[in-house]
DNA sequence: TAGATTGTTAATCGATTAACAATC
DNA sequence: TAGATTGTTAATCGATTAACAATC
């Protein structure tokens, strides 16, 4: 009803997406020496249109110059702080296994203002062992730890027959932001934060191109009749 | 112009994302003995609300029956179908690091009708080493082996630098599909999809989710005044 | 100045949601 | 039969795309 909640309602999640890859080009480009970039030259490196880019950059509030584009320092400035790259967060790492270890070793989270310093796992082989800077701790001191640490948010990588009760702990714990690698819909309350990852969407999505493309292929090279049906 | 090529275009990318997770909640289903399922049960389990499932099933064609449901073996077959699962398809890996090994021992890849015989590296530490059930070779074997075996479909997790280049050779090699997990934007050729997986994008929403919610918790329960601004 | 590039307003498109008749 | 659940048609909503005036 208010202006107020009405703006926290939109979210516009494509845009959001989009964002860290801009800020990766944009940090490429200044890297180079450049000052300035355009909306076009963002589109032509993102294979989209410049107007997407030109609606995407006016989420951040960032005004650009005509003839000029927009400043870049001020640019990722500014799309730094829409997704809260400006500020750092610790997250933990809930299930350390092969998935689960692979992203606590990926050192683009650094730059993304995001460390793990913490790992929670059962397997008493790689306990008190470290991944990248990352520690392993038994699942037991998991929620004295968050509670110690002020830990917000967890990534959850654990087995999918426990993923839920996994999650309830979490919660309980206080942890209100989960991101979830495991392929079961959480149920959270309201307080908490789920963003869902799914390799077998991915999946699903790049075949269902491919056989689209191969289909759309056989029509223009062919050019069979179109009337059929 | 043509009914044909039109259909093409609709892609209904949402609904395809959404499929696999169906999938799954099916075959939990069936195990359980049962051998029907309502689009109001699918919902809940999936956070949806059931039109929502009952517009993405009616994609695959089949017909549910008033008052009982869909059949689940038949919804099964069908949503396999639609999304490629029914038919093996092999795929290489390029690049095995933290995150490609992590990938290429993930066993869910195997209902999915997909496997990861190969991987290529550059790293002489883990040439001819196995991966599960995937054999490392050296990146000098990758044309040949592509064109021997006929593999369509690549998964790409090589640093970022060098992506852009080991697509191209993909590409020439005769590869259709990149399954894309480096953050690099591909320019690949119009026969050639590409399925990019962003973990920064994730990443983004999660944060900006996060502080939604907090600011949405804020106001309902502060119920601060609703008309500043 | 002329022209490239911006920001804004309107149009289109696709996805979601609502309404409701059909049917087992 | 009554009622739950489906399938379809229409309405709404949000995102993308187009058009164009503003400006450096």
């Amino acid at each position: 009803m208010s202006t107020k909640t009405d703006k926290l309602r939109v979210l516009k999640l494509p845009t959001i997406r989009r964002l860290p890859l801009y800020l990766d080009l944009l940090e490429k480009h200044f890297q180079k020496g450049h000052t300035t970039i355009s909306s076009s030259h963002l589109a032509r490196h993102m294979n989209l249109e410049q107007i997407v880019v030109r609606k995407d950059l006016s989420i951040t509030g960032i005004a650009g110059k005509p003839r000029i584009g927009f400043d870049i320092e001020e640019l990722i400035a500014a799309v730094r702080t829409f997704i809260q790259w400006d500020t750092s967060q610790e997250a933990i790492l809930v299930g350390a296994g092969h998935l689960g270890s692979a992203l606590s070793r990926y050192t683009g989270f650094e730059k993304m203002g995001f460390s793990i310093p913490a790992a929670f796992d059962v397997d008493p082989e790689i306990l008190g062992t470290t991944i990248g800077s990352t520690k392993v701790y038994p699942m037991g001191e998991m929620r004295h730890m968050i509670a110690e640490n002020g830990w917000q948010i967890a990534i959850l990588c654990v087995p999918a027959k426990v993923a839920q009760s996994v999650a309830d702990q979490l919660v309980a714990a206080g942890i209100t932001a989960i991101w979830n690698f495991v392929p079961v819909q959480l149920q959270v309350p309201d307080h908490v934060v789920v963003q869902q990852e799914n390799l077998s969407s991915g999946l699903a999505v790049l075949r269902v191109k491919q056989v689209k493309n191969e289909a759309r292929k056989k029509v223009t090279t062919l050019k069979t009749s179109e009337e059929e049906e």
